[in-house]
DNA sequence: ATGACTGAGCATCTCAGA
């Protein structure tokens, strides 16, 4: 089983890579974030073609979740259990593909709209940990991940790429993170490579990609019986290079069976 | 110390991204 997540920073402009990416890579299911349309402007019929059906949490200009799968998946919830009723912004997608729950989201990144917005980002992380407590609690193999808008530790940002008091490495940013590996998720990329910077993100200014000032923050966690099956989990770097890329690469994930 | 890239939208500027 093949699961990707890609912050693709628009779908309508990204949608040809997405297509060419498909067809090569072959994930069973892919999670996309920062959509920036609503659901009836997503070019669902470009991956219809080759396969894909489309479960979108579309919003105008702004967020938006959506998974493609080539799997018969169920969509279970599109927004995060906890948050107030009136919450309109659209950052989350929970599906069940057969005895996996995969939960895909696109938390705030905190760094707009003062503290009231940084005081979002923390509710949000808390009503997450809530909902993983949650499935755990009902024994449900989880599979969570999207962009984070979070680097867990200091080797996973480059040096000068963010300042210490940054929304998405703040301590209580991280600590809010780490809560979710307390429950018994499993860092599926950290798992297999323990040391050393591996970047999801590389920003548009200050020639980022070229010098390679890139951070991790796109993040797969996996709940103790789906880590027991990890095979592989890799950012697809050489998506950065091409022309007109997003500023966040795929994460694919390998599990056995 | 400074500058600065991309996308969307009631758009030739503002907001957000990270």
């Amino acid at each position: 089983m093949r699961i990707a997540t890609w912050n693709v920073n628009s779908i309508r402009q990204r949608a040809e890579h997405v297509r060419d990416w498909l067809g090569r890579v072959q994930p069973d299911v892919l999670l996309l974030q920062e959509l920036k349309c609503e659901e009836a402007a997503f070019p669902a019929a470009g991956f219809t073609e080759l396969g894909y059906s489309a479960a979108v949490v579309g919003q105008k200009a702004y967020n938006g979740v959506a998974a493609l799968a080539r799997v018969p998946v169920e969509v279970v919830h599109r927004k995060l259990p906890g948050l107030p009723e009136d919450d309109a912004q659209a950052r989350y997608i929970e599906l069940r593909a057969g005895a996996l729950t995969i939960i895909g989201i696109y938390l705030p990144n905190g760094n707009s709209g003062g503290e009231a917005g940084y005081a979002y980002k923390l509710a949000w992380m808390e009503a997450l940990a809530a909902r993983v407590q949650a499935l755990l609690d009902d024994d449900a193999d989880v599979v969570l991940t999207g962009d984070f808008n979070v680097a867990p530790e200091d080797v996973d940002y480059a040096k000068g790429a963010l300042s210490a008091d940054d929304a998405l490495v703040r301590p209580e940013t991280r600590a809010r993170y780490r809560r979710l590996l307390w429950l018994g998720m499993t860092d599926a990329l950290r798992a297999l490579v323990p040391e050393g910077p591996v970047y999801t993100f590389w920003d548009y200014q200050s020639a980022a990609w070229q010098r390679n000032s890139g951070l991790r923050i796109d993040h797969f966690l996996l709940s103790p019986r789906v880590a027991e099956r990890l095979a592989g989990c890799r950012p697809d770097k050489d998506e950065r290079g091409k022309m007109q890329p997003s500023d966040h690469v795929p994460v694919v994930l390998d599990l056995a069976g």
